[in-house]
DNA sequence: TAGGCTAAGTTCGAATGTCAAACTCAGAAT
DNA sequence: ATTCTGAGTTTGACATTCGAACTTAGCCTA
């Protein structure tokens, strides 16, 4: 049934590896937790036990992962405190780490189509328009659609 | 200089981690190796020693990702054979695995943006218009630009 | 002011995974 | 008949992950 549809190989990329930024971003955010953590942070659940309990990593591992995330400037480690009560810490977002939310839509938009057979768990809508947007190649020449200028909603089950 | 820039704090994400597809997805792909691998793919190096070789993957763990994206589709591994030459082993892209081409675009675009100061290593040109192409957030109802509709170029030095 | 409760980590030994280097093995090429 | 090559295996040292229990500081309440 399958024959040889692509015939020519090379023997090495064009761009070599260390000159790649996915090859380089591999190597922060490559990990089986990474990804998980920053999804909760999208989501701003920011709380220690929060991302543990929720994605179900080892707390040694989170500690370690945590770390490693806000010392590259992805997250950052900030005391907040909630109405009346007290001061705890929150993990959030930076710019750099929000800028990483396409990734993760991509990601998102790829598992669901592949792996949950079309199932969406998110849909994202554009303010402005009404209009579902999706994460695709755009003409870098157009107005950029920014995390802001987008509404999040979950598609299925209650949280 | 840092003040609460965002107070409000969630305890659970919206979406369920196990009904959520970029969690499944990075089961598969979130491991350090995986996504290179596929970089090679994309640019269709496909033999076993360049991957190693390209990368620096110890010769084990890539016999065990390989076997790992193949079983799960994203690559398939054919015979094929070079004009005059032996028959040898292949791994290409599958349609599914073509389908994360975004992932890694988005990832080199972020990449490139934040860890290596903004130069890019590869451009994606628009072959119909010309135009430069980015990943962005796009409206559903556009017409897709797929990768077969797309010239991408080294941007710096030699391979 | 003592005792409890939380949140945010640490610590620890066992299980699992990764590494580099050397080895295997079948099918061409000499 | 021997060498070469591509595509893996094997191996034993090293590193990381796991989960369960422990620690520590700050508040809260009595």
């Amino acid at each position: 049934m399958s024959n040889s549809e692509s015939l020519q190989m090379n023997r090495k990329s064009p761009v070599p590896v260390d000159q790649c930024g996915a090859a380089l971003a591999t190597e922060i955010i490559s990990d089986r937790w990474s990804m998980l953590i920053l999804r909760e942070a999208f989501y701003r659940v920011g709380r220690f036990d929060d991302i543990q309990s929720e994605i179900g990593i080892p707390r040694s591992v989170l500690t370690d992962r945590l770390k490693k995330l806000v010392s590259n400037g992805i997250l950052t480690r900030e005391p907040y405190r909630e109405a009346g009560s007290r001061t705890r810490t929150a993990y959030l977002l930076s710019q750099k780490g929000r800028e990483l939310g396409l990734v993760l839509l991509a990601l998102m938009q790829w598992g669901d189509r592949h792996l949950r057979d079309g199932e969406t768990g998110l849909s994202v809508t554009h303010k402005e328009t009404g209009q579902a947007l999706v994460v695709g190649l755009v003409p870098a020449s157009e107005p950029k659609i920014g995390f802001d200028e987008v509404t999040l909603t979950p598609t299925s089950s209650a949280p």
